[in-house]
DNA sequence: CAAGGTTGCGCG
DNA sequence: AAAGCGCGCAACCTTG
């Protein structure tokens, strides 16, 4: 693995953290991990030195997993830019036109290495509590005196440290963890894909969504009324209102506060229990649909409504902030502008730029799939060869229904016990014992209090004390049957929660991976000259195709019209090469639905 | 009146 | 009040 070591050969890794006086340094690294000399530099000269570093060798070598382990590292590579948190040095370097291959996220890293089952040698990171702070993320850069040199901010506490000695220690600690751990290759997969998906999450905001305001404002404006004066509400929410109001016979009633329309609701017969939207559509009453389209309409204005767009849409550009491993499974969460839960029928107002297209494509069944593959189960696998898995379950004589395969796979995933799902998952048992098996083991060790980890090694929380207490309370002998009651409770919720664990966290991980292979095939493709530039999409991103948007399964790439084609075909294969990354040679493959067109489409 | 909890609904 | 996992956000409402 190590390369021959050589004075020529170039740095693996390059540490970077402040230094003092508002200064930055930089500490090479080479595989063995002696060090190379320290540099100091000039805050604002760190971009052009990172930016040399990276052009000195052809730009983001793209190269299949596999080939690269056959091939050992090129010697002449870039460096893996090791540093404390990508929302604090990121940023900066991108508004400064610099974009970088690789990182080592220090924060994410030290949060998956330090929970891994995989990992033998953890209490070093364990007491290292620093590094269990929250991100940095940066307020938007006042101006280019300030780079790097944020004094030390009030509440500091809650961020990681940012100095070189701290991430050097840190990065030691981790090197030593990873080198103790079970599988390394997996763990070091996790890692650099984890990071990988710290430089995109970045990436994506500095790119934006390009967001037609006009296209929007038409939306709502369709079924809202006009844009009302500021804080008085739309025409049809009131014509709404005052329908709903008549229907209950209630001149007073409120809509928005649901004890008081619990209240107005039962007081006019219709006998409900709360008034959210399933149960409300159970009764037959006059008040009930206008009462429903209220409340559709009412979420979309709250929601997304014209000052969601005075917020978040700033030049053409959504910029919402998403957060890398902000989910215990490794999914992605966001913070600020509900970039995960836009709604689909706002999907029309992406739209891309003159000249430029978008590139939708989404993942058919990528649980199941995934499930399929990391239990090793050739008949789940088989079903979903080359076509939609849930009809392949229907062909297979499982079930008679495609729906009825949906909700038997995803009680099988999530756990559930009664309904048509309940009765459903057992068939699933019987046809699919290998993926069965897993997802039950997976179960059983959560309703023991255990730990259950993903493909890669990203391991689930420990119940907290609370679930522990009343689990020992019930075995003791004092214990009254509710106490036993309450225990079996929790434990199968827990066990319902570990279970999904590993099936939706390696989800997330294929997910990384196709990401992070797809970053760099797009990076390496050329600006076509002809293409007016995206300008609002910043320096890095205006000539060339970029990921502007991330969903779980799902992913929306900016490009020249010209290269739409191009894109595409990056995005399948790089659907293939994740695959192969985590799974190998497993028969499961992960067909997708690509679309090029001016706008997103709701479906 | 700010902080924190609850409800309901958007997304996968 | 979801059956069955994981989230964020706005609004309402209670608490200190």
């Amino acid at each position: 693995m190590t390369a021959n070591p050589s004075a020529s050969e170039s740095p693996r890794w390059c540490v970077v953290g402040r230094a003092a006086e508002g200064r930055v340094a930089v500490v090479e690294m080479r595989a063995g991990g002696e060090r190379g000399e320290t540099m100091v530099l000039d805050a604002d000269e760190l971009p052009a030195f990172i930016a040399e570093r990276e052009s000195s060798v052809r730009e983001f070598p793209v190269r299949e997993g596999a080939e690269r382990r056959a091939a050992g590292r090129d010697p002449s590579e870039p460096p893996r830019w090791v540093w404390s948190d990508t929302p604090f040095w990121y940023p900066r370097l991108l508004s400064a036109g610099v974009r970088v291959g690789r990182c080592h996220d220090l924060r994410l890293c030290h949060t998956i290495l330090k929970r891994s089952e995989f990992v033998r040698e953890r209490e070093a990171l364990i007491g290292a509590e620093r590094w269990d702070a929250g991100s940095g993320a940066a307020e938007p850069v006042p101006d280019e005196s300030a780079l790097f040199e944020i004094e030390t901010p009030a509440g500091a506490e809650d961020e990681v440290p940012h100095d070189l000695e701290s991430a050097l220690e840190e990065f030691e600690r981790q090197r030593a963890a990873l080198a103790s751990s079970r599988d390394p290759g997996r763990i070091g997969l996790l890692l650099a894909a984890e990071s990988a998906g710290a430089l995109m999450a970045i990436e994506m905001a500095s790119a934006g969504v390009p967001w037609d305001v006009d296209e929007h404002d038409r939306l709502l404006s369709e079924v809202l009324g006009p844009r009302p004066a500021d804080g008085a509400k739309p025409a049809k929410l009131l014509e709404l209102a005052e329908e709903v109001r008549e229907a209950l016979g209630d001149p007073g009633a409120s809509l928005d506060s649901p004890p008081k329309l619990l209240g107005s609701l039962r007081r006019a017969g219709i006998d409900v229990g709360s008034t959210s939207r399933w149960e409300l559509a159970e009764h037959e009453h006059p008040a009930v649909a206008p009462l429903l389209r209220y409340k559709k309409l009412s979420r979309l204005l709250t929601a997304n409504g014209w000052s969601w767009i005075d917020e978040w849409v700033v030049d053409g550009r959504y910029r919402p902030v998403y957060v890398p491993g902000g989910v215990v499974t490794g999914r992605w969460a966001s913070s600020g502008g509900g970039a995960l839960q836009l709604p689909r029928g706002l999907r029309p107002a992406l739209r891309a730029d003159p000249g430029w297209t978008l590139i939708s494509a989404d993942v058919a069944q990528l649980e199941p799939r995934v499930l399929a593959a990391m239990a090793g189960d050739q008949a789940m696998a088989a079903a979903g060869t080359g076509k939609d898995l849930y009809s392949g379950i229907v062909e297979s004589g499982i079930v008679a229904t495609r729906q009825e395969a949906k909700i038997a796979v995803l009680g099988a995933m999530y756990g559930s016990t009664t309904g048509d799902s309940g009765r459903l998952v057992p068939r699933l048992r019987k046809s699919f014992p290998v993926a069965m098996r897993l997802v039950d083991r997976a179960a059983e060790s959560g309703e023991q209090g255990g730990v259950v980890s993903t493909w890669l090694g990203r391991s689930s929380p420990e119940p907290d004390q609370a679930w522990k207490e009343l689990q020992a309370r019930a075995s003791l002998p004092g214990a009254t049957s509710r106490d036993e009651e309450r225990a079996r409770r929790t434990a199968r919720e827990f066990g319902r929660f570990t279970r999904n664990f590993i099936v939706q966290g390696t989800a997330a991980e294929w997910a990384l991976a196709w990401l992070a292979d797809l970053r760099l095939r797009l990076a390496a493709m050329e600006p076509p000259a002809d293409t007016a530039p995206a300008r609002a999409s910043g320096p890095v991103f205006e000539r060339r195709p970029h990921l502007v948007f991330f969903l779980h399964d799902e992913v929306i790439v900016h490009a020249p019209q010209r290269q739409a084609e191009a894109a595409a075909a990056a995005i399948r294969e790089s659907a293939d090469a994740a695959g192969r990354l985590l799974f190998g040679d497993a028969p499961v493959d992960f067909p997708l639905d690509v679309r090029i067109a001016e706008r997103a489409s709701k479906e």
